[in-house]
DNA sequence: GTCTATACCAGGATAGAC
DNA sequence: GTCTATCCTGGTATAGAC
């Protein structure tokens, strides 16, 4: 595969290298696939990362901020409309066959430095914060059952898109992410007393 | 470590391979760790196991098996409550910094041969058909709440725990599959009309 | 920035002695 | 059933030329 000339190779590698990681995980992808990839030998990735380690940071980092900047896109009629349009983001990986990064370095978690370690606790903790906030949005707009303890129900909704793509990916049904995601909201929706 | 002399060897390995790989994963254990656990030496394994594969196999299966005979041991007032235990058997693996084995494997499935796939397939299955019946048994007797797809909920439920074990490897929370498995009881069961 | 060459180690697996 | 010895492969990493 010939390099397609554009942006810098650093980037592509990070980016690659996403990929491979949450297919095959950290222990699972080397520098020599990573190398084929691009169409460079496998040394020659060293001149950008000194280390599988500070690769995997890198790929880490990026990732965070790449999701985050997507889900600040994410467009819906209302907060737990929104949360659900958010399982879709995991429904995509899991049709690529892909894991979230985070969960795929979890898995991996005793091989990996405290860099890599530090950034996958900062992506959960931000995507938290972020399903917490809807969930707020939600109570105001009286869209939200009462009595939901929302930090909780912030991490169960997390926890189930994580778990979704495992399953998915032994199972064959992509589309679990999504119905979860649907599912969730639907369960933790102000039902109109009749 | 000497070996404790007792059951036969081969359940021993395949005990310490399934700590391992809820550990390190699939790809991050070797013949090599496993011997120094059972105080032998790396080759005599192949003896047991022709090859790692046939390990993986064994392991997904007696876990497995091991797995639903404690399933079948919960003891709880009503169905939902039983469920609210099933979460504990996960919260006992977060707290000795282990997996889900299936999920371990689920993580590196490209790594793994057909046996093990198998066999971690047909766990989230039965899996997904304990929590069903359970479920159907709460409708019967009123616990539960109505319109709730049963099935799907399984699966979110199933995930919930899945990824929850993920998460409180990042985070340190290692009450998180309990949390998550009590909330998730709440928000399906019925509410008195007032 | 990429290459070749190379060092080094670890992992899986086999053969054959005990 | 376990051992030692050995093979082979693949992976990370470094050095130095281009």
């Amino acid at each position: 595969m010939a390099r397609p000339t554009g942006r810098p190779i650093r980037d592509e590698l990070v980016t690659s290298a996403t990929t491979l990681i949450q297919r095959s995980g950290v222990n699972g992808f080397s520098y020599g696939q990573l190398a084929e990839v691009l169409g460079i030998k496998a040394p020659s990735i060293h001149h950008h990362f000194k280390s599988k380690d500070d690769l995997v940071s890198a790929v880490a980092q990026k990732y965070r901020a790449d999701f985050a900047a997507e889900v600040a896109e994410l467009k819906a009629e209302s907060a737990l409309d929104r949360i659900a349009a958010y399982g879709g983001l995991f429904t995509r990986a899991a049709q690529t066959d892909k894991l979230c990064l985070c969960g795929a370095v979890s898995a991996d978690w005793v091989a990996v430095g405290d860099g890599a370690r530090r950034e996958v606790h900062a992506f959960f903790d931000e995507q938290r914060t972020w399903i917490v906030r809807q969930l707020e949005h939600a109570t105001r707009g009286g869209e939200l059952s009462p009595d939901i303890p929302i930090d909780t129900a912030a991490l169960t909704i997390l926890a189930g898109l994580e778990g979704s793509l495992l399953i998915s990916r032994a199972t064959g049904d992509t589309n679990l992410p999504v119905d979860v995601a649907s599912l969730l909201t639907m369960l933790v929706r102000k039902v109109e007393p009749r």
